[in-house]
DNA sequence: ATCGTTTCATGAATCGTTTCATAGAACGTT
DNA sequence: AACGTTCTATGAAACGATTCATGAAACGAT
């Protein structure tokens, strides 16, 4: 019923060496061979066990991926960038999502680990150094969403969160703001924290400004309309008059509880700034000021990476790549000075 | 180096069918035997190859999903729902995005082919009835995203786009729109023929409504733009009044163009009606409305068909689940008589 | 005719697991 | 003590591919 390598061997009369050297390599059989090889191959619908080829062959053709929230159109572009990278290479990828739930992260590691990945891409939540360097038994090549890690054991991509931050803050300083807000969490976020030092810088360097940290749990849309609601209920004096988010959702968030409450001006009253810079940003209500990151060439260049660990496993000498970030003012900033200006 | 099954016995000292058992029916083995073998595979740090137990077993344990547009947030819901589904059953979900090439649609379908997936899971772009019926030789179960198909064949999930276009049409009707213009193609995308018969349908019970189409290349934001853009190049007495788009990205596009040029008013010179209901409508400059489908469901209800067709091989019957669509109002075409009143 | 090369087909061995028929041990019953 | 049951451990066989040492065939040169 399941037509393996040797009946096709047998259906055209040759040896199973020979149909596995037509499909590995066709270049050292005779061309009339291979035709008819092929032939054989077509009439009896012969498709390769991959499972038999990765056992013996021992490795497999595949790369994992975990990302923490599948549905942030930010880690959707990376998971594209990478999926192109990978498709590159001639390899596939498998993309698990981990919720942010650090167990579900491992489930999805020693999955990757059992289905010997020629590498796992992850921004991980937990400390996973320990775990990761276990996968290089099995050869796999761990590459990671993050900026500070030991540097020396991993390949890594990351964006220059710390910097990102100092940019969105001192743009609203810039445009007059003083009481910064900065909304975000938790820290096993990859970058939240950098994000936030660098907010922190920027505020420092201004006498009379304040910086407020609201911390959340998650960074979705949700998250940032209820914290909108809690400001909304204070005093509006003891509003900020910028605030800072982690990402673009939480500042879309912000943006609707504002807008729907009809009793808070963007910009006027309070300046907002996101993160990611994500394709909805533009299409706000309030068209959202961000900071940009390159989430495509992030999945681009952590693949190329485990590429490139996997293509020369000896003179492979760890790299970490640092996107810079860049500040896009639209209009939940603007109508005032330009920054530059 | 690389631990294997037979390794872990010999640690352990005893045979390598009992070290298989303590992983596959703990319950036939003695409890301390149990308990000594899994200290050994702790030991040893062993992890079962998956491609020998594939081999072996004759299946894999995952299932593989080819979806159209990965940046598209309908589908990214649909692949969570799919993913968590599968999860649930102990299986793990392989994402392809064929980013709507039929030959990249293909190409996945090869590869899930070769890797004896239990099931594929997808929205062809091409008529692959043949190649989805051999598909059933290496008993892969394939599920389709879509309305009519042989129905006898496959299982499939779908939308009554049908209905979901009759309603939108009838809600720019009822509210007083009579210059129709639907935005959509091609129609190789899932259901979008059906969206605009059920527009027309609706058109066609309003004596002095017309219905314009506007054929598109594909279903983003920039489509919606430039669409948006050709709009406000016409005579203000030339333009639609009511327009329903094929998805919510093309309406986000639309509304982009209409809001910057600062020389349209939604909804009250051209209503706005999109289709999906993803989370970013709410968020946009003037709030969609939209017609709503559980985009999580399609993934967890077509994972699960897979599920049952993989269970049950013999007693199975094929399965058409239809999901209903809902009207959702907001700004983008409200301030006017709700539509029920 | 002989020899050396080159080209190319052969098939046994192997990868690491699961399965299953077999048999030994332990226990209760008569 | 003999027998039947139940429980549990054993290890050879099989899954389907790739690899590689082997040798046959073809060819050209001497």
């Amino acid at each position: 019923m399941v037509v393996s390598i040797r009946d096709v061997a047998e259906h055209v009369g040759v040896s199973l060496g020979t149909v596995s050297n037509v499909l590995n390599r066709p270049n050292t059989v005779n061309a009339d061979m291979v035709a008819r090889v092929l032939e054989g191959i077509r009439e009896l619908g012969y498709v390769r066990n991959d499972a038999a080829r990765q056992l013996r062959a021992g490795n497999s053709r595949t790369i994992g991926m975990i990302v923490q929230d599948s549905s942030n159109p930010f880690f959707a572009d990376m998971a594209r960038g990478a999926e192109d990278q990978a498709e590159v290479g001639g390899r596939m990828l498998i993309v698990g999502n981990s919720h942010q739930s650090a167990e579900r992260e491992l489930r999805y590691i020693d999955l990757f680990e059992e289905q010997r990945v020629q590498g796992v891409f992850l921004a991980p939540i937990d400390d996973l150094t320990e775990r990761l360097k276990q996968l290089r038994q099995h050869r796999i090549a761990p590459v990671l969403v993050q900026r500070r890690v030991s540097l020396d054991d991993f390949c890594s991509v990351a964006g220059d969160d710390e910097h990102g931050g100092y940019l969105a803050v001192k743009h609203l300083l810039d445009i007059g703001r003083r009481r910064i807000a900065f909304v975000g969490g938790p820290v096993s976020i990859i970058g939240i924290e950098d994000r936030l030092t660098g907010a922190r810088r920027a505020v420092d360097e201004v006498a009379d400004a304040t910086l407020e940290v609201i911390d959340t749990a998650e960074l979705t849309v949700g998250v940032g309309r209820s914290v909108g609601e809690q400001i909304l209920d204070r005093d509006r004096g003891r509003r900020p008059d910028g605030m800072f988010t982690a990402n673009d959702l939480v500042a879309l968030g912000l943006i609707q509880a504002f807008v729907m409450s009809h009793s808070v001006q963007i910009p006027d009253e309070i300046a907002l700034i996101g993160y990611d810079d994500i394709a909805f940003a533009t299409a706000a209500v309030v068209p959202l000021s961000t900071i940009r990151q390159p989430g495509a060439m992030f999945g681009v260049m952590g693949v190329s990476l485990i590429q490139e660990e996997v293509d020369s496993p000896d003179g492979h000498t760890h790299r970490q790549v640092l996107f810079q970030p860049e500040l896009v003012v639209r209009e939940s900033t603007a109508g005032f000075a330009d920054p530059e200006a």
